[in-house]
DNA sequence: GATGAATGAGTTTTCATTCAT
DNA sequence: GATGAATGAAAACTCATTCAT
């Protein structure tokens, strides 16, 4: 696109943010945002502290433009997956099969977003991120309709409110995700995502 | 108990103990590891700094010795919760209540507890706490053993590996009391144990 | 006066605070607030950097505090000098006899307190110290009002507005210290007052 | 002059150096040395950093030339001035009309002109600008010629040392100057010079 | 000659930890 | 045992200066 109009300087530039982002995704996923610090940012970018804060203004504002970047990678997936076809079921099983693939992929940036999504952000980010916050609410509205338009369609049981069935579909997959994720070994990827949906779909108690 | 033995002296050391655990349980949970200092932690509990030293090698160890705490108290109560009854289905409505029911007392504790076994443990404590993830561990296969006897007794289809049953019934009933940890109005407090189960017991799919 | 109440723990503590300043004054009066560090002042103080810290919120207002007091001391005395005596020209006589003493007994104070009331003040402190300039400023007025009492009771001759008459009094008294302040062997220490006041009191154009 | 003989790089060699310190003098005269980075400067007079250090060593050697520079300007001034009649008294009052002439034209100058003979000297230039001191002393003495070329006439009254007189009516002009340059709206500036000058001329004690 | 990205030494500031009282 | 003042290592951040393009 407009790419090629970019002057080599400015190329580069680009460039250079794209590795420090790397570096420090890389960094923070596996230690922590305090347990980082520049220095360790710059020299694992072969970059100087300088340089770190040429392009962002401090270290906060590094660490949220790397969350931002990342998270929007994550979720543009997931959007597509639930738009790739229009058959509830199938929407849900790829969304199970993309979050997955995603996940496998991107280890470090996965670390990250649920540090974000999850636990630590009451403590790190505590409300520095709503803009992710409330994306990530919007995407499980979106998914509460595909739980709610299946049930008009008459294809799903009204087994509970939409939105508790988007919740709960967003925890099991993590929560699998996660069991992998910790100990590969015991916990095998899932690789039929209707190992997840089973769950949901066939009822604990027959009948 | 044994307390009647204790001397004064050394329970006003207990007493002491505690109430550093207690200000720092507040602190932690609300501003995370490293947004509280030892001074912080100390004026709170209206020691001196050097007080702290007394009861805990460093701030790493009073918060380990915090977290170990805490999880102590949560993990009993689930573990009597499952086991305060014979029928499968009533423990697992009394896992869910119980869970609800801690959850709601201790707010700070299960920030913690949230901080811990989920986004943040790979950060902030990255491996410090063997002992929790393994009772953690633990607990969870005593909750699949449940699942696994009312499939034997036929109460229980088999649609999935007891484990799994286990890490998906624990996931969400995070999942839902995060809901009301983070909005409590727009997502009031679950009373009905069965808006969480229902998701298990009744398949979407029908039939 | 109330000092014998102190315990020796807060004695000691007043004492390192006035020991932080006496390094700092020597430092900042001989370099200036910018060629200054706080490593510097730590080190001439016998201090850990740290320990700066507990006393002051930053360098800023370890520097102001030091005007702050510096300044005090000045003022105070000058008023003193103006109000030791009923006499007008006693009253103008002791203002340049004192200014020339408190002057030479402490040359880094005025190096400071010059660096403040005059040129600097428009760089370094830029309105950081507004208490200051309005102190100065009233007395100023209270050295008017002496040219004033004196018109009155006919003992001076109405040739200027007496507030101009205090501002060249403080400037004349200036620059002649000054003179002597940066060469004092072409310029000795006017030990005679008068050779300041007859510039005021004569008049160039005789009769 | 040898202008003509310029070649048009050199010309706008030279067009760029005065933007540059054009650029410098305002930044400098508002905050002061250590407040102004290169990047600013270079930013204000529309440069390149580097292009900075192609017309100066260093930071300290373009505020150094800025400083020469102005002085120069204002020296040269003060110099005609007293040049300009034959008349001991109409000297006098031609340097204090020229010295509030120049000051309201020029009043960025004078801040760093004032910042550099007076207070901040010892801070941010100690000694870094022996040049203009001497100079400064020079004109002093050109001053103190007038008024012993007066006494000698019986023109002036012999009632302090001549150089103390040329100081003291330095002083007088600069403290007036000053009082208008900080609060104009309160000291309106002194159009007349005699307001200034009778302080000097008249006695205060009459006779 | 001009540019501006990169550098890295230097500064301010914080805070876990120690230890004399 | 308790105290809290002192410590100093470590971290974030700035900016004069260089140099490849």
């Amino acid at each position: 696109m407009a790419e090629k109009r970019l002057s080599r300087r400015e190329r580069e530039r680009l460039r250079h943010r794209k590795e420090i982002l790397e570096a420090a995704l890389e960094l923070f996923s596996e230690k922590g945002f305090h347990n980082v610090s520049m220095l360790e940012i710059a020299k694992k970018g072969e970059f100087a502290t300088g340089t770190l804060y040429k392009f962002f203004q401090n270290k906060e504002d590094l660490y949220k433009a790397l969350v931002l970047e990342q998270s929007d990678k994550f979720h543009n997936a997931l959007v597509q997956a639930i738009e790739a076809s229009d058959d509830e079921v199938e929407k849900l099983r790829n969304y199970v099969r993309t979050k997955g693939d995603v996940f496998r992929a991107n280890v470090s940036m996965i670390r990250l977003y649920f540090a974000e999504t999850r636990g630590a952000s009451f403590n790190i980010m505590a409300g520095l991120d709503p803009e992710i916050r409330e994306r990530y609410g919007r995407f499980l509205e979106r998914l509460a309709s595909v739980f709610a338009s299946g049930m008009e369609k008459k294809r799903f049981q009204e087994i509970a409110d939409p939105f508790h069935l988007a919740t709960a579909i967003d925890s099991l997959t993590n929560a699998f995700l996660f069991l992998w994720l910790e100990a590969p070994d015991q916990h095998p990827y899932p690789d039929d995502p209707d190992i997840i949906l089973n769950i949901l779909f066939k009822g604990l108690l027959g009948r």
